[in-house]
DNA sequence: GCTAGCACTCAAAGGAGGAGAGTGCTAAAT
DNA sequence: ATTTAGCACTCTCCTCCTTTGAGTGCTAGC
């Protein structure tokens, strides 16, 4: 659709912009791009380039920026075709190595890493509870009035939610309940405990109404979105960018991040395609990130996809080094969690 | 050592300052004093007390605003006598009535009632798990190569970490070691755990490796101060007050947010008292924070202290609203955790 | 189709001037 | 010995104006 000669311009207006953060004109776009062409004649590509609604001026006699639709362009045409630089492979590879931290700790630190190497906001969703099967199941006496329960499983999360008893019950039952629970669930996924034990077998013995808590506790687990942990690293990085201009938007946003609910419906609306996204200002659906760019991209223990790592930074973010960041360390918590499950 | 007159003066300016945000002259002063005096009467009081080290004036025609010593006068004088209003009490008392939630998701809602009731950032650090006692230890396997250790606790938590086997180790031998551990150390305290098995003893059975490497887990766990876990809240509350000027300062501030230790080391440090203490600006030892004041507290469990909450804001945060609000949360919540507990 | 030349536009930076707030000092009043 | 009125002075903030320079679009000629 675009010519050869519009498509090198309106990638060195992107780049520039990105690079510089400051309009570009046609003077310096002549010389800098070596065609041989004067600037007079980019100002006529320029001025068609605007017209198709890649470019935009500030004001009439600034440069040119990219609006969205330019940045657009210049991520699919680099699609693909970006490497990572060796040094960088190294540092993520290296946090990687060290394999016998526990997932969350990992997390955290995916995350961190990942807003350093990438001078934006990381988010980095845990593991999806419900497709794990459980190791074991604890019941715990607190006190007269609470019991706590217990789930391990085997990707080795532990989760727990406190029962309130009704009634008496001692020690007794409860360790029945627990032998019951841990003899029906063992080996079961998550999401399919409601349907492992039968009423019916339920009546059949004294603490039945703790093993039906029990039980109900796990979906009340399942149904918390909260439980679908969200490690955010690096928000300090998007005040930094946009300094004095958009500070109500930031605000926003911010608000936004600290109410995991928020990201993890945006993050698992974007993901339905499961593969790496990225959406520029305006195509992202929620109002507050339209300022913003997100790059975004599942990860997988063997072929199952379980979580999603993502970037969040200004639209002008530096995409041709970001993208295959945010791919590298994907591919490579995939298989450090690959290893670590067997 | 201030005579009546001057301490009104600085008490009122201090006071607009907090609630304007603009320096305040003479003419205003006298006028909202109402103490029949001429402004020329209170410009050589606000002379005195520049002197002094009180006050200062941002430039010669503007009008006076307090210095860090000036908010200490201030705190200082309104010590003990501030009340919460009733309607703020109500609704902290509402947020802890639900009782049935867990420790982790009650501190974490802490922490944002915290932020919001005060418009600042709040900090809540989790009990101390030293001092908890232990319940129950689980050793699950995960893979052939590790076994993860979850310890639970009186006080419901959960801890955990895998551990790496070396050689073969069946699963009977896991159990074995599992019933050990839970025989020798249910009831005993976190921190006496590496007294409370003798080497000798550990000899004396198969799966003793197994034994020994989870009593250093727990070891690890104990020592890692980052399972001191810290919830912050509010964050974009430090953001919506600078503005345009300290937008550097804040950026340092939010960067040591992420990182949990400086907190936990800072305010492990200002506790020592275990009291309500409130420092303000060149007060904190932190220089990144000299620009900020923190009104911090312990709570507890019974009678022993076992964390603490605070709150982070600039200079010239409300201290008549947020020292109560602080004060009341604290309390609040060591009752809650008391009639949790038992 | 390209380019040189030119008039034009507009943001950014700098300066000049006035308004207003607030001060410190002095001298008189209490 | 305090207090106060009066006054000159200082300095920020705002507005208005000018200049500068970057960058454009258009036109006419190559």
């Amino acid at each position: 659709m675009l010519d050869n000669r519009k498509q090198k311009i309106l990638k060195a207006v992107v780049h520039n912009f990105i690079t510089n953060g400051v309009p570009i004109g046609s003077k310096s776009l002549a010389e800098s791009l070596n065609l041989g062409i004067s600037p007079a004649t980019i100002r006529n590509e320029l001025s068609k380039l605007e017209g198709m609604g890649y470019l935009y001026q500030p004001h009439v006699s600034a440069g040119r920026v990219p609006t969205d639709l330019g940045y657009r362009y210049y991520v699919d045409s680099l699609s693909g075709r970006t490497r990572l630089r060796e040094e960088e492979k190294r540092a993520i590879l290296t946090l990687f190595s060290n394999k016998t931290r526990e997932l969350e700790n990992l997390l955290q630190e995916t995350s961190t890493l990942l807003s350093r190497l990438t001078s934006t906001a990381a988010l980095v969703i845990a593991p999806r509870l419900r497709r794990n099967t459980i190791k074991h199941l604890d019941l715990v006496e607190l006190s007269e009035e609470f019991v706590l329960m217990v789930i391990i499983t085997d990707t080795g999360r532990v989760e727990k939610k406190p029962i309130r008893l009704e009634g008496k019950v001692n020690a007794g039952d409860i360790e029945e309940a627990q032998a019951f629970l841990n003899m029906r669930l063992q080996g079961k996924g998550l999401d399919e405990l409601e349907d492992a034990v039968e009423e019916s077998e339920l009546g059949a013995f004294k603490a039945a109404g703790l093993a039906t808590k029990a039980i109900f506790a796990i979906g009340d687990i399942l149904s918390q979105e909260k439980y679908e942990k969200v490690f955010v690293g690096g928000t300090v990085n998007l005040l930094r960018y946009l300094e004095e201009d958009g500070m109500a938007r930031i605000e926003n946003l911010l608000d936004h991040f600290e109410e995991q609910y928020f990201l993890l419906n945006m993050l698992k609306e974007v993901l339905r395609s499961n593969e790496l996204v990225v959406r520029i200002g305006y195509e992202n659906l929620y109002e507050d990130l339209q300022a913003f760019s997100l790059v975004a991209t599942p990860y997988a223990i063997g072929d199952e996809t379980v979580g999603t790592i993502s970037v969040v930074g200004p639209t002008r973010m530096d995409y041709a080094r970001v993208i295959p960041t945010v791919d590298f360390i994907a591919k490579t918590l995939s298989r450090t969690l690959d290893m670590l499950k067997g």
